[in-house]
DNA sequence: CAACCGCCCTGGGTGC
DNA sequence: TGCACCCAGGGCGGTT
């Protein structure tokens, strides 16, 4: 699955590829592709064609091209999105569903998506807190890796709410970028089990959750940036390399690599969360709905 | 407003 | 061999 390190991958091979390319013209083979788009797929290819394409951006899992006059092309790579630069008359991928052709007749931008969660649409640019984002995405949070990133205010946020750690985790309206993958992973590094209450945390622990989640996501793109390949924007909609070194992701009854004992799965919001049951002991109090607090008034019988 | 739930969608894998 | 079913899951609209 895509999630920040993997998306900032194809950030940097569209940079290296695209950026200052001008378009001819936008194939869109799949109309659920540009489902955001609400115009629909003739007003997206009108209003691309001709235009030329500057700096390339990412805030989590979000990736845009600026185009000029303050519009940018927006996307999301969803599950199994992917962007790839092939050279014109390569045979279509089986799930290609847009096709960007550039009018240098230079190699392709591809849009191929198997699950068709991912899309694209065009937009315009607000600036919020000082910096210039697609509107439709002016609710995601800074992510880790952005510059103006603070984690006193990311952790003060976390902390203000009222549910599992892991699901704050993966709230991008918080902090964004971090998916099922890194969440799981952070939380072992952090030693904390998902279901921990958010507000029951203290400011260390949670700011200790975030810089694991940074870290490796720090690591995971070091990783992820080793299987470039000059043709493939990004590689497989997987974490390149990285997966060799996940703890317990996916790593359903092998052992922790900390303490030996074997990795579990539990059901967590119609997926799954990989934890250690010795590093990551279940909390005795949930973030449940606030039921009677112990202290407070009792209803007779 | 915050929290949470259900839905969108496809194909690879598995069990019968 | 084939079919039914499960699973992966980010984001968003709707509801409580």
């Amino acid at each position: 699955m895509p999630e920040l390190p993997e998306v900032e991958v194809v950030r940097r091979g569209l940079a290296a590829h695209v950026s200052g390319r001008e378009l001819r013209s936008v194939e869109v083979l799949h109309p659920r592709a540009i489902r955001r788009h609400l115009p629909g797929s003739t007003d997206f290819s009108g209003r691309l064609a001709g235009r030329r394409v500057d700096a390339v951006s990412r805030r989590g899992k979000y990736l845009w091209v600026s185009l000029d006059e303050g519009e940018a092309l927006l996307a999301h790579l969803g599950m199994s999105g992917q962007l790839l630069v092939q050279a014109p008359g390569t045979p279509d991928e089986k799930h290609l569903r847009i096709r960007f052709s550039f009018a240098d007749d230079g190699p392709e931008l591809r849009f191929v998506d198997q699950r068709t969660f991912g899309g694209c649409m065009l937009d315009d640019l607000v600036e919020v807190d000082g910096t210039p984002v697609p509107a439709l995405i002016a609710h995601i949070a800074r992510d880790p890796m952005d510059p103006l990133f603070s984690l006193p205010s990311a952790v003060a946020t976390l902390r203000g709410r009222r549910t599992e750690v892991k699901r704050a985790l993966l709230d991008q309206s918080l902090v964004s970028g971090i998916g099922n993958i890194y969440a799981d992973e952070a939380l072992w590094r952090a030693k904390l089990h998902w279901a921990r209450p958010t507000d029951r945390l203290s400011a260390a622990r949670v700011a200790e959750v975030l810089s694991a989640a940074t870290e490796v996501m720090v690591e995971a793109l070091g990783a992820g940036g080793t299987s470039f390949d000059a043709l493939y924007v990004n590689v497989n909609g997987q974490s390149g390399y990285f997966d060799r070194s996940l703890a317990v992701y996916g790593q359903e009854g092998l052992p922790c690599p900390r303490c030996g004992r074997p990795v579990r799965r539990e059901p967590f919001m119609n997926r799954s969360s990989y934890s250690c049951p010795r590093c990551q002991p279940r909390p005795r109090v949930t973030s449940g709905p606030r039921t009677a607090v112990a202290s407070g008034p009792r209803k007779p019988a």
